[in-house]
DNA sequence: AATGAATGAGTCTTCATTCAT
DNA sequence: CATGAATGAAGACTCATTCAT
């Protein structure tokens, strides 16, 4: 009998490379060539493990996705009973450490959002995201503010975090991610 | 005998073109064919006049640019003597009216701005843009905040102009045009 | 602990499950996997008891070949003694009911007779089963007509019989199986 | 300008060549490379003229449809006002002499054949080519038999000439070509 | 000036086969 | 005995670019 178990090490493997693939060469310029030369594993093997090159794409917007959303819970569970204004701190802190922990992972995050307009698959995971960033900042927003402007507000601490994020990718830019983290937060406690 | 002349009609042809065709098919399936194909011109054409393809790619983010640039400039010499207040007002409809002119404009500009991450000669022109959106923000913001929060509140609502932007790419977001406007707006206000 | 005379049974499973995708997409689109999976067994079984698809394919041809020397001598003992007339009605009856008992067997057969035209091992199978059916009408024929004509008419009994198959294969075709066998029949009493 | 009008040219290149092919490896190893290289062009010339492979099998087919009519046509013409037994030979070598211009034409069509029980476009073709052979026949048949076996008249030539054409595929068969056309006008003079 | 015919490198995908277990 | 993971060569197709006209 052959190795079992291989299907989610192969797929966390691939994931992971083509991670790799689009930061250093964009998403236009990730083949599935690229992807497997740095998985170390064969063209063949995308086909049989996800069906094809766009099926990948997706689990990894779906990987990263996650990832977010899983470093924000853990965040949020380090520190039980913590107050709002400090809660969308951690939620910033999140979402601009994760760009730390994976290099230009905003460039990533920029091909796959491009992408998305053109691609209803791609779309959908985008639409997700955006709804649970916003609706994890109006959670607390309620809390601080006047309760007619709790959407003006959530929106424009949500857009903050995505434009930055978005400018953060261009390489000599004129934020880095330490400066965006403390612009968001300077919002959050002017509120 | 050839057209004199005839060089600055094409190269305008061809730039409508490219925005026509990023703005249906995103800048990943837009080929020289799109292009080509809705400027009603040969392939042949556009090395003949802007040498490859890409260069008419940067030729046509030069002119988005400029354009941006041209319109705000027509903004703001229509109410001469404006105030600050009402300036910043102006600039972010300007941003915001661009993309109701051109439907999709901010699909294709986010289109371009994914390509930059990994394109130099677009990153070039990208960062000029950010900087003189930048730029255009503090010399306003000057006047109405105190001096050390100068740079982060100028960063604050460039980052939303960009966000704003951004999340309008995907159909069906949380946030339309004239809501845009209006959050930027009313950030303006709290200044 | 290997079970012993698995051999037998997995060679037939295989040329089963061949015989059966040949008939679904095909020989064109018939792969190792396609019959594998209707065999349920894994695709290395093939290589292991054929040496490789192509062999397979051999086995399945002369499977079928045999198939129909078969069905013809056990409706021949059926009824010994018969008269040749009623010998060739036998003959033309086991050609077409060949096709009943297996719907599609007659694009089977096609497929591999077009593929015998490129591949010599198929070639000698094909002539193998012509001159077989040859010298079974010839045989019977001798004792029909003329000794002059003898050859004439078992070609032209056998091309009908082949012909009549071929067009069988296109479905919507002009004739059907029983009109086949009776077109077949209605020239053997016209000897 | 370009050199204009290499369209019917470059077509009629590509069918040529893909006849070809398919007589030298058979359809089933006629990929496009071996087309282009026969004809001397690049790869990417049969998506160009006719939009990928498929579409230039089919063409192919219809090109040798069309030149069997054409054939018929071209030689019942030379020979106005022939009889009807006269005409059914007329087409019996129009259909075997097609063989003979065209080396292993027959086999070539048995490839298309075979592909077309899987292939509606092509399955199409065949039974068009199908039923003009037969009302082609019948159309004479009708004046040298009894009413009553005018259909079986006609499926039994139009059978024999399929059957042995056919036979002919195969190399080394037990009938050639001269054979095949005398057995059946052999048929039609026994009527 | 402009065409459009032709190219051919590059892309994704398929699939028979191998081999460690 | 049998598996199924993995391979990698070969397939069809795309597309920016070139060039004779």
């Amino acid at each position: 009998m052959p190795k079992l178990g291989m299907e989610p090490i192969r797929k966390a493997q691939l994931i992971d490379a083509t991670l790799e693939s689009v930061e250093r060469y964009g998403l236009q310029n990730t083949t599935v060539a690229t992807i497997c030369k740095i998985a170390g594993l064969s063209p063949g093997i995308i086909s049989h493990y996800f069906g094809g090159k766009q099926q990948l794409i997706e689990a990894t917007v779906w990987y990263l996705i996650k990832s977010l959303q899983t470093e924000l819970l853990k965040k949020l569970n380090e520190q039980p009973g913590v107050g709002h204004k400090e809660r969308l701190n951690l939620l910033i802190d999140s979402n601009f450490s994760q760009i730390q922990t994976t290099t230009k992972a905003s460039a990533t995050w920029l091909s796959f959002w491009a992408q998305a307009c053109h691609d209803p698959a791609l779309a959908r995971l985008q639409l997700i995201n955006e709804r649970r960033l916003f609706s994890n900042i109006k959670y607390s927003i309620k809390h601080l503010v006047e309760e007619d402007v709790v959407d003006i507000k959530s929106h424009t601490l949500a857009a903050m975090i995505d434009g930055l994020w978005m400018r953060g990718s261009l390489e000599y830019g004129t934020v880095d991610l330490e400066q965006a983290s403390s612009i968001c937060k300077h919002f959050v406690n002017s509120l």
